[in-house]
DNA sequence: GTGAAAGCGCTAACAA
DNA sequence: TTGTTAGCGCTTTCAC
């Protein structure tokens, strides 16, 4: 049996309100009072029971985090940010991952509403009419991340990504590319946020008369990628591109494997340019250039959203810094 | 205010114990009054309060995870598998990292006993006297995960390192190779892992009569690997070396990228080997010939020892299999 | 098969 | 400054 609250009052000859108070720095204590309480607690190794506190008090202390894959890169920046501005405020994280079912999103919401959580984060891959709605009727703070959806009408962080897509084509110009492909994931094509990254692709084309090369597959992962890279490879000869830019980093990946396989030198024969700044990226040889999408700093900001409605008085959001990486796999022409 | 217990039995025209058998299923109840009391649950939206239960039963369902960093890649598949698992017996995760922090290890253990975990697991990368002596005495059942370090005295999952490191010492004999270097990380080395894979490289190498070439760099890291690029290869070069063997993946690869920038061909001007199988490993070019440690079967593993003596009847471990991935990176000579 | 009541460990009025 | 007491929402005897 565990040490309570009253073996220590009993201990330092005080009542239980005491010793609570001790613990909790709630109310004045004497000096006498207090140095026998923390006597008792350091002789008994007392320690707080959180589960009662938590049920008289009705805070949690808990921050719901239901994630795709824990072991996606991507993922476990995010969780690392909304760990480490969690535990500023001494908030604990619980974590549930759905693998892309949306039944198991639905479970966890519920379950982590029993545990009491006081917000809850949600970082999906897909976009589901239940999750959705039941979500916007939930009393619960709540942040949703969905990095291929738009989610028109749930709280969330959103980056510019019009803005970084821009940013990525100017560069490309800048080295002299002209016949640029975009290749992206075509999969409803009008919820995602391919819909803006595609548009802000397509003018910076139209700026230099240029016509638009979109190719799509529908794939977000490596491997996949590699699969469709001879049909990727048989568009790139037809319409003579130069350079290459993929919605995600794991396409540019996939590609440059497919590449490498093949004989193909990046960035001597054709350019490669990504959008994420995974892991890899920066590993990879050669070195992806890429759009780097700031994780960290969207679970900061994520948590940081929920908290100051519960906690208040929270500092502000930084604002999020979408920066390009230029590195080793585009060239000049 | 939420629902309670007591707005359903009032609705039902019920106790409160009664309700509290269906929720349960702990006793029989007359069917009309079950019938009852689902309709005024599914009316009222009710959801039992998790943390007053846990209070009653002592049970919290929660593992509290302590990692040294989730943003690691070989940490996230060690947290998949506590997860999978630990779900299929209703446990939820708890999760704080450490980032080196012996204080923060400490911090943590504490903390999840103040939030009644029924078990602790530590994926650690330090080691320190006082987070193990502490985790001796502790009463919650504890699993102590160290990919470094030896730690004799704590719960925790072995690999058959000497036997991985036989097996990949013997395909690159095949290959032809007799000038195997073995990179590895000096630091502590009588207490970390790599005094028994060292061991076992040594006898692989005298068995065939050579000198066991090892050498040291203080890092696990790959871009300090890559700064210890240089003097590893001209190490190589005096040895006339034509296989390195890494003790970790992250030094193959920090090694790969500084020979990659040197022009140095791998692996037709030499071949590489690494350890661990991280996602990289695969994804590089050339691919990383390398061990498989299995990280999501460590974690699997863990959870199950611990829920085998909360749980009880819990299916019998998986034997970890350590496999070799014969991939790019080496050839014969 | 059911309800009353005690109590899990703690906090927070309230009264002294 | 202190102690008494009433709960927080739930499970679980125990008696009926």
């Amino acid at each position: 049996m565990a040490i309570t609250i009253k073996d220590v009052a009993r201990m330092a000859e005080v009542s239980i309100s005491t010793v609570s108070r001790v613990i909790n720095d709630s109310k004045p204590v004497s000096p006498e009072a207090r140095r026998k309480v923390l006597y008792a607690i350091d002789q008994l190794g007392y320690e707080p029971n959180e589960i009662a506190r938590s049920l008289v008090t009705r805070k949690s202390n808990l921050i719901g985090v239901i994630v795709d894959d824990i072991g996606s890169y991507y993922v476990s920046q995010i969780v690392r940010g909304i760990e480490e501005i969690g535990r500023m405020y001494n908030y604990d994280i619980i974590l549930g991952s759905s693998y892309g079912d949306s039944e198991k999103e639905m479970k966890f919401l519920q379950l982590f509403k029993t545990k009491q959580v006081e917000g809850i984060i949600v970082v999906s891959e897909i976009i589901d009419e239940k999750v959705t709605s039941y979500i916007e009727n939930l009393k619960t703070e709540i942040v949703y991340l969905n990095r291929y959806y738009n989610v028109p009408n749930l709280p969330t962080v959103y980056l510019d990504n019009k803005k970084a897509v821009t940013i990525m084509m100017e560069h490309l110009l800048e080295l002299g590319h002209k016949k640029i492909m975009y290749l992206t994931q075509e999969k409803d094509i009008n919820l995602t946020t391919e819909h803006c990254k595609i548009e802000s692709y397509t003018s910076s084309m139209n700026m230099i008369n240029e016509e638009p090369i979109i190719y799509n597959i529908d794939t977000h992962r490596i491997l996949e990628t590699y699969n469709h890279g001879q049909e990727i490879l048989d568009e790139i000869r037809e319409k003579e591109v130069t350079a290459v830019f993929c919605c995600q980093d794991e396409l540019a990946i996939g590609l440059m494997n497919y590449l490498y396989d093949q004989g193909i030198n990046v960035p001597e024969e054709i350019s490669i340019a990504g959008y994420g700044d995974i892991s890899v990226a920066s590993i990879y040889r050669p070195t992806l250039t890429t759009i780097k999408e700031p994780y960290y700093d969207i679970g900061a900001v994520s948590i940081r959203k929920i908290l100051k409605s519960i906690v208040g008085k929270v500092s502000d959001d930084i604002e999020l810094p979408i920066r390009i990486k230029k590195r080793g796999s585009c060239k000049t022409i």
